[in-house]
RNA sequence: GCGUCAUUGGUGAAGUGGUUAACACGCUAGUUUGUGGCACUAGUACGCAAGAGUUCGAUUCUCUUAUGACGCCCCA
């Protein structure tokens, strides 16, 4: 039998309605922010991550799908969304554009060729967001706001914001050197992978698991102490709009983020659920002025956020979140004989294009078979039909919720089921009590109770 | 790249170096001459991830490979 590839997933079934269920929420808040959506390649030439994503970086080391094509183009599979962005940014000239800045959004499967475990897979899925071409500190609290409320809006209660600042260039480079300037004395006292992290990337060893509870590590300088007038003076903005808009966060110095790029705020937002594993981190961005012009674009300053769709879709099922998707249908036809099998399918088609959700059987099952299809297609309706009533231009109509059956004419079905269904939309009043009435549980109202779906509008 | 544990039917799983590999669910059919969801009965694995080895004999022991779960590195 041929496998799937390590660390691959089929998404099927009752799973795949959820991820279609995140893809909703997350098209409809990014189109409330005014994001446009952007598809780029899956495969870009190599060296648009080594130099984007950095060359020390792991993910571009170690981790990435690297292959030559027939045409002896050096081709990697994207490891993430942020530098394909920006190359289509350079590329398309949209700092040409005068609508400024460029705001998108992506969803789509990234590659890591690295080994799975608890929210880890070879191929994942990642949707996140850029706004190119402003370093306004009000665009750094939008992508957070942004992020968080995507998370709200599918129904997530414990998440926290870590945020933190690196400041630019300049405080950067002093921190690094004033940590490893502090580090070096006291290498003995760190872990095997620290000591290797001081040479390669020494903002690391600050969340390291081990030295977490190490007295050196936490008497460690901060990032924050390092900024420049400047810098400190743009992270307290981005601040104060996020209190403005009442996102709740933490700072947290030991943010560092993994990729080179990113320079001023930087931020991670966590699942904080029991259960969740060693990867709870769903998401995370920060801005990242330097790259446009590092990969030969004028400089503009940008910020990003990206989240694991995978790792949302644990988070849903870990916090027990119900998710609003369809798993009945309308109508199920039933027959058996040939003369009727016919009308069966003339049926389907006709309520099929009427707007109704209709299924038959397609298997030769018993009439009892058939029941048993019906219900577990969570079918609302039921129609047996008969050739004596169809010769009479009739059919039977079952509730399957009543187990009331009626006759009635085929030329009043289509006017019959709609008002059945409508009538039941309307008496299936959401889970939570506002008493009000709304399909797939997504209640409308302000004044709602429930706790799914509107936190952004006030409860 | 490293580590720990795992891999039995459509599903959940029990189990043993040796004739027919439990049990449950599911599925199909019948009891019920075209109206089920309960009940009863029957049927439902070319066989214990793949390959090699040890053995008179392996699903059960060893090794290799693959995949999965979790962790490390790293990272969403």
């Amino acid at each position: 039998m041929i496998q799937r590839q390590k660390g691959c997933n089929d998404i099927y079934g009752r799973e795949a309605k959820v991820w279609k269920y995140i893809d909703t929420v997350i098209d409809a808040m990014m189109e409330k922010y005014n994001y446009n959506y952007i598809r780029t390649p899956i495969f870009e030439a190599t060296e648009l991550f080594h130099r984007g994503v950095g060359e020390t970086t792991d993910i571009v080391t170690k981790e990435s799908y690297d292959f030559e094509d027939k045409g002896g183009r050096k081709i990697t599979l994207r490891p993430e969304g942020t530098a394909g962005v920006v190359r289509s940014f350079i590329e398309n000239k949209m700092y040409g554009d005068p609508n400024q800045p460029v705001k998108v959004y992506y969803n789509g499967t990234m590659y890591r060729y690295e080994r799975p475990q608890s929210g880890r897979d070879r191929e994942l899925t990642q949707f996140g967001m850029e706004i190119l071409g402003s370093d306004d500190p009000l665009t750094d609290a939008e992508i957070i706001s942004a992020a968080v409320n995507v998370f709200k809006m599918l129904g997530l209660k414990e998440i926290k914001v870590n945020l933190n600042s690196l400041g630019d260039n300049e405080s950067r480079d002093n921190y690094r050197k004033a940590l490893v300037d502090y580090f070096k004395p006291h290498i003995n006292e760190l872990c095997e992978d620290c000591v290797e992290r001081l040479e390669k990337n020494p903002l690391r060893i600050l969340d390291c698991k081990v030295d977490a509870e190490n007295e050196v590590l936490k008497n460690a300088p901060k990032t924050l102490d390092y900024l420049t007038e400047e810098s400190r003076d743009r992270f307290e903005k981005v601040q104060e709009y996020l209190e403005i808009m009442q996102i709740d966060y933490t700072i947290n110095p030991n943010i560092v983020r993994g990729l080179d790029y990113y320079n001023h705020t930087v931020f991670e937002i966590e699942a904080k659920v029991e259960g969740f594993g060693s990867n709870n981190v769903l998401g995370g961005g920060g801005r990242y002025n330097g790259l446009v012009n590092q990969l030969d674009g004028p400089e503009t300053p940008c910020v990003g956020f990206a989240s694991g769709i995978g790792r949302l879709v644990k988070a849903l099922e870990l916090e027990e979140v119900k998710v609003p998707i369809v798993e009945d249908i309308d109508l199920f036809i039933m027959y058996v004989n040939e003369e009727e099998k016919k009308y069966a399918a003339y049926l389907t088609q006709e309520l099929r294009l009427a707007g109704f959700i209709v299924d038959t059987e397609y298997t030769g099952r018993s009439l009892k078979g058939q029941f048993k299809q019906a219900d577990r297609l969570n079918a609302k309706y039921i129609c047996v039909l008969n050739s004596e009533d169809l010769d009479n231009n009739e059919v039977k109509i079952k509730n399957n919720k009543t187990k009331e059956e009626e006759v009635i004419s085929l030329d009043a079905l289509i006017y019959y089921l709609d008002e059945k269904l409508t009538t039941e939309v309307e008496d299936d009043e959401c889970d939570c009590g506002c008493g009000h009435h709304h399909e797939h549980g997504e209640c409308e109202h302000g004044e709602c109770k429930c706790s799914h779906h509107h936190e952004e509008k006030g409860e």
